[in-house]
DNA sequence: TATTGTTATACTCTATAACTATA
DNA sequence: TATAGTTATAGAGTATAACAATA
């Protein structure tokens, strides 16, 4: 997937980034390609683990996912084993959403291997430089978005 | 589109980067629609402007992208009346690609959008910081791609 | 009436391979 | 036999709206 850098439109920092992007997110693919699992499935089953009792609704909007992609998300962590539904008992239009054991134990292999791919990643910065690159995308990312903790 | 930035898998610089650049390709595709153009087909516009005498064989590697997706790129700029295909007259298997006076015309305009929406887009930094980021993701590109001028 | 989760649908994008015409 | 461009097809992802069950 070779592409040019110097043309006037790659010369911006805009598209450079666009291109960082999808490198960084080929990477995490591959990266947890070894555990079976896509980083959007990781992502959710990462925020039923640090929300024990959030619903469907409740992570999607979480994740700025719609309520209609977490149906297949969920379907696909159940039947992988790593998630399950339980109606909640005090509202039965939701689901209570609850990591297994098999999913945590994924979730702790893809964490450090994620910890590993980060670091491999932006193995040619120093962490000074690092450090700069991720207060800038901080700036930015608050810059451009009204909703974001 | 909210999202945490919190979350443990969030707080990486990787996730970071790829949210970013989501937000930048969309900045471009807002900037670039007001002139009805989608950011693929201008870059291929732009391409085929710095190499007059390019085939689509030629502007797919440059681009990086699959010669499958160039036919429909080139059918659409063609109806819009932004470019033309004239047979190669030393080989008669090759197209050579030619902007319209009117493809001029938007090559033009989107220029000048894009350098405007690339400062608005950058506008939380200062210029150092910018260069500083430029920098940066210029260093981490080249580290993940065998071929990029 | 409003909300949670689900389903249906259509649209875009992508990746692969097969095809044609020329070389 | 190889190459430029094209076509066909199937898969993934997304966005919209409609729906059933529950509040």
């Amino acid at each position: 997937m070779a592409f040019q850098l110097n043309s006037p439109l790659a010369a911006g920092t805009g598209f450079k980034l666009v291109k960082l992007g999808e490198m960084a997110i080929r990477y995490a693919e591959n990266t947890l390609s070894l555990l079976g699992i896509k980083p959007r499935h990781f992502h959710v089953l990462a925020t039923i683990a640090d929300n024990p009792e959030f619903s469907q609704k409740e992570i999607s909007t979480t994740l700025g996912l719609d309520p209609n992609i977490m149906v297949g998300v969920i379907d696909e962590l159940e039947t992988a084993g790593l998630a399950i539904r339980r109606r909640s008992s005090t509202d039965r239009r939701k689901y209570v959403l609850e990591v297994t054991k098999s999913g945590q134990t994924v979730l702790k292999k893809g964490m450090s291997a994620l910890d590993k791919g980060e670091a491999e990643f932006f193995a040619a910065l120093s962490e000074e430089q690092k450090a700069v690159l991720d207060t800038l995308c901080v700036q930015l990312i608050q810059t451009h978005t009204s909703n974001v903790d």
